[in-house]
DNA sequence: TCCCCCAGTTAGATGCATCAAACATGGCGG
DNA sequence: CCGCCATGTTTGATGCATCTAACTGGGGGA
């Protein structure tokens, strides 16, 4: 079971149209991938030698067993992640569709699984929560700027804390220095005299030295242009 | 700005190389990206026509002020997506990987804000919530099974719906109708009658006809196999 | 009945991304 | 000052996915 992600579509474009009731057909599939005719029959005959359909010439499209069980794995990923991202994430129709497209074909199924439970947990807090949960929506209405890393702000340049893409150690040692949501981080400069450099700065007026580890693991946003 | 997701890659490798303070080569390149000498030397041409970089035969390899630009943007969603699969959902560190590497192509400015609103928001209401988070963690160490649709689950087998992929008008009808999380399904069946056909079924003693577009939005647990 | 048109196929080509193997450069050690 | 070898490049090939253009098959309307 070694697909790729494209053949995965086909199954998938197939199921859709199966489910549906009626009978797939080069044309149909073609539509529904924005492809043209010469291209799936080029990926049909791919599909057929890897045994996952039935196909003569001329004649019509059916999955096999083997067929149907992978495409619904990949439809069930493609519904699933969709639906995660415009329910919960609150993206666009258009670019969860895209998102899911190429993320349906790169998860597996313990990750799906953890995927569901937060979904399930979230559903579950959103009972008795309404209120944090209409605030959410409403935040994710107007988002955020984008943050930059530490190691690429310009010299001598300010910046609130954005984040900390950091786990374990890294992010309780930044966190204890005081590297929390909004603190603000001013005099930044970079000089040499490591791999990577040492960053200076100031924080809660204290004076701080950092290294590229740690400098690109905190996110700043850069202050407002007035 | 019409960019292939591989040419990003290309671009992100070279960032993260300068940002370690050192100068990119091809051979480190290739490294980062698993690839052999020969195929940077072919992208670099591409990337040069591009006006992302400088590079002359046999010479070192240095971001133009757009490559840079176009590479920070890329870095900063390849870390920020890996962060949030980890961190919010759990995701081993090497699958995370795997999907930020195909996302970070498919996001645009909007997306990855309302991503960052998001995260933010929960880190929020992490504190003061912690008992909540810390259960939240253990579901995602024991999770659940996979659904299927109503419209492929076989015939006369019973089920526990699982959730709806489905929104507004649709999502509400259903959620009405009694479709929630755990709502018993049995004895279901499919009978022509429409394109897609009729799913009969009973749900709480009352005895139920969907068609096919509930049908596929309606995800059941399959009853353990004993 | 027959032939027209639509569905499907084939042929031939392109572009991207990749590889292995052969070749070119040039800086450093001796 | 010269040659070695790591670094980088070229060449020629493969595989996937795609296209256009030309071709083929076959069922339904005139």
């Amino acid at each position: 079971m070694d697909l790729t992600a494209r053949v995965e579509d086909y199954l998938e474009a197939i199921l859709e149209i199966e489910m549906t009731g009626e009978i797939a057909t080069v044309t149909k599939i073609a539509a529904n991938l924005g492809v043209t005719k010469a291209t799936v029959t080029a990926a049909l005959k791919r599909l057929k030698i890897e045994g996952l359909l039935e196909h003569e010439r001329y004649g019509d499209v059916a999955l096999t067993g083997d067929g149907r069980g992978t495409a619904l794995t990949v439809y069930r990923r493609h519904e699933f992640l969709s639906d995660f991202f415009v329910r919960i994430l609150g993206f666009s129709r258009e670019r969860a569709q895209r998102v899911s497209c190429v993320m349906e074909h790169e998860i597996d199924e313990q990750t799906e699984r953890r995927l569901a439970a937060f979904t399930d947990a979230l559903a579950h807090a959103e009972r008795g929560n309404e209120e944090w949960f209409r605030q959410l929506q409403e935040t994710l209405d107007f988002p955020k700027a984008l943050p930059v890393p530490l190691c690429m702000m310009p010299d001598g340049s300010n910046g609130a804390v954005a984040r900390l893409t950091a786990q374990y150690e890294l992010r309780r040692r930044l966190n204890s220095a005081g590297f929390v949501p909004d603190a603000m981080v001013s005099g930044i400069k970079k000089q040499e005299g490591a791999p990577g450099g040492l960053f200076t700065f100031t924080m809660n007026e204290i004076h701080m030295r950092v290294g590229i580890t740690e400098a690109s693991a905190i996110w700043l946003y850069q202050p407002e242009a007035v």
